[in-house]
DNA sequence: ATGAAAGCGCTAACAG
DNA sequence: CTGTTAGCGCTTTCAT
């Protein structure tokens, strides 16, 4: 591949003035920069702009790690972070924490230097992260706590959430409020759980069944443990499923067995991802305010970035968006 | 941020030792290689691998440039590409071509040099990607046909799909079929467009309206559209939706009006994205196999890399999925 | 086993 | 207006 120095030397001129004619600087002669274009053109010379970042010491792009770049649930927050990121005049680039320790992600986090770093992967530990952080280089984390210098957190009240969700199945009249979530449970799902069993405990009902399934919150994971609980022949009257992906899962199984959502089984999500809006029936959740997860996480990098001192935890609340698929029980 | 040569003087060695030390090299007497890692660990040395990169004239990783990173359209090929791309030692970033010309994406084209390329965005004009293909630096496009000695083309056979939709509407018994697309049609739409005529033809029948609107191929497009066609009050009896989002939109407008499908009017999507499965009705589709695309595409990029000569095109076939959504006439 | 030095591709301060 | 030169952070050959 031609670098600028072919350039140079097919055009008759040195190396700086091939530089400032390629990057239209204006004390180059038009003849000359016309030399120098054609050169670069005949060349087929492309630059590297890793090296110009190099030179430059700042790349003006920022990461955003996810754990699956795949899923249906990132795509508002995706939305957000570029939106803000582009009016800044920054690029955004994903990739993935899939692999863990020999992941994209970490070698994003700690090798290939970009401005700043949006952390979204509960499936990447605490360590790299905190190693990472450093003056400078500012990380803005989602899904946990994490407390170090220049790691800032955005959260969401899942706890808010946990308990929205539970208090809805109650008032709607469910006796038997079951939880079916993750063995692994990520940090935010402890927490809806912790608003799950903080409702039931105010209102004086107890835990109908809990059941951990090992998995990573698919809907195949919520369809599999959904068929368990119906094998078991014991249907609580409410399901509260960890997320959205699980509960439309769930359904699915619910469908198969012929068991009618929600005038046999009431089911609530979390998330509030795209499908939930369009299932049969569709499906009563938690709204995540996503995009807004990801535009204030840009927007924290880039005051980062501009050298602005602000505050190390952001909360956001939870939505409940009532849909079909909770039946009210007299 | 601390560079090697801190660590190197605060270790009291040379640049090079240093670097042989952190990098493990094997000629480094434990002494000093511990000294040196205990001087990285005060001074939170993190090394940058882009200057790694540029002194190796690699990057190992493989960019992908979509359109939307945050469309549902892309989950699998993501996942298509990433799984290839991992097991090979490669890292994947994402970025978008969100903002035209100005990009992240087309800075990842022409100027951040990465290994090779995969291109799947719509929204980006044939030259900049022809101008960057050259030797050495292997583009993979997915959504277009594009002829240059470094480009590789990975097709979908959407004229084959767009035939099959239409001649299973016909087969229903459908007599006036209806297309809905965009004004602004990609290649790929205008081969399902001209599927869905040779269809026709073939079996003598003309199309009852031909709809497009501007707009993105997006739920929202195709709502309005169908709004449109809708208050025209001359309904087809089928309609084909140059795309799954679309034909989502236009279920949802045909709900609010009344209007049920596949009773009074069938529906047929195209891709065969997680939301069609779970509409209601469930939607009839072409799937176009978006995991073996995005697989192919890595598989290819990889063998380029290699050094391997392999051929320019490939094509692949579309398969129709027959939910619910389209009605048997008699 | 360790160090000096060249160089990856590029920019920019400085001199002319 | 153009060229010389130093250097971004790192690896690696070649000497010692």
């Amino acid at each position: 591949m031609a670098t600028i120095k072919d350039v140079a030397k097919a055009a008759g001129v040195s190396l700086s003035t091939a530089s400032y004619a390629i990057n239209g600087n204006r004390k180059i002669s038009e003849a000359t920069r016309a030399k120098v274009l054609e050169a670069a053109k005949q060349l087929n010379f492309q630059k590297n702009g890793w090296a110009t970042d190099l030179k430059r010491s700042s790349t003006k792009t920022i990461a955003l790690i996810v754990s699956d770049m795949s899923g249906p649930y990132y795509s508002e927050l995706i939305r957000g972070v570029q939106e803000i990121a582009f009016e800044n005049g920054y690029d955004l680039i994903a990739c993935s924490s899939f692999g863990g320790n020999e992941s994209t992600a970490i070698k994003f986090l700690k090798e290939k230097r970009v401005d700043g770093v949006i952390v979204s992967a509960h499936n990447l530990q605490d360590e790299p992260i905190l190693e990472s952080a450093r003056k400078g280089f500012p990380i803005v984390v989602l899904d946990r706590h994490l407390k170090s210098d220049h790691i800032y957190n955005v959260l969401v009240d899942n706890e808010q959430g946990g308990y929205m969700a539970t208090e809805l199945l109650i008032k709607n009249g469910c006796k038997r409020i079951a939880y079916i979530s993750n063995s692994s449970s990520s940090y935010d799902h402890k927490l809806r759980y912790k608003g799950y069993m903080q409702a039931l405990n105010d209102y004086g009902y107890k835990s109908a069944s809990n059941l951990n399934v090992n998995g990573k919150f698919t809907i195949d994971d919520g369809y599999r443990a959904t068929k368990l609980l119906i094998a078991q022949r014991n249907l609580p009257d409410a399901i509260f499923y960890a997320n959205d992906e699980m509960a439309v899962g769930g359904m699915q199984a619910f469908k198969e067995s012929g068991i009618r959502v929600p005038e046999e089984i009431s089911v609530i999500g979390f998330d509030d991802i795209l499908l939930a809006e369009y299932m049969n029936p569709p499906l009563t959740t938690i709204r995540q305010p996503k995009y807004e997860v990801g535009s204030l996480a840009a927007h924290l990098i880039l005051q980062l970035l501009d050298g602005k001192s602000i505050d190390h935890e952001y909360m956001l609340p939870t939505e409940l968006v009532v849909r079909k698929s909770c039946l009210l029980r007299e």
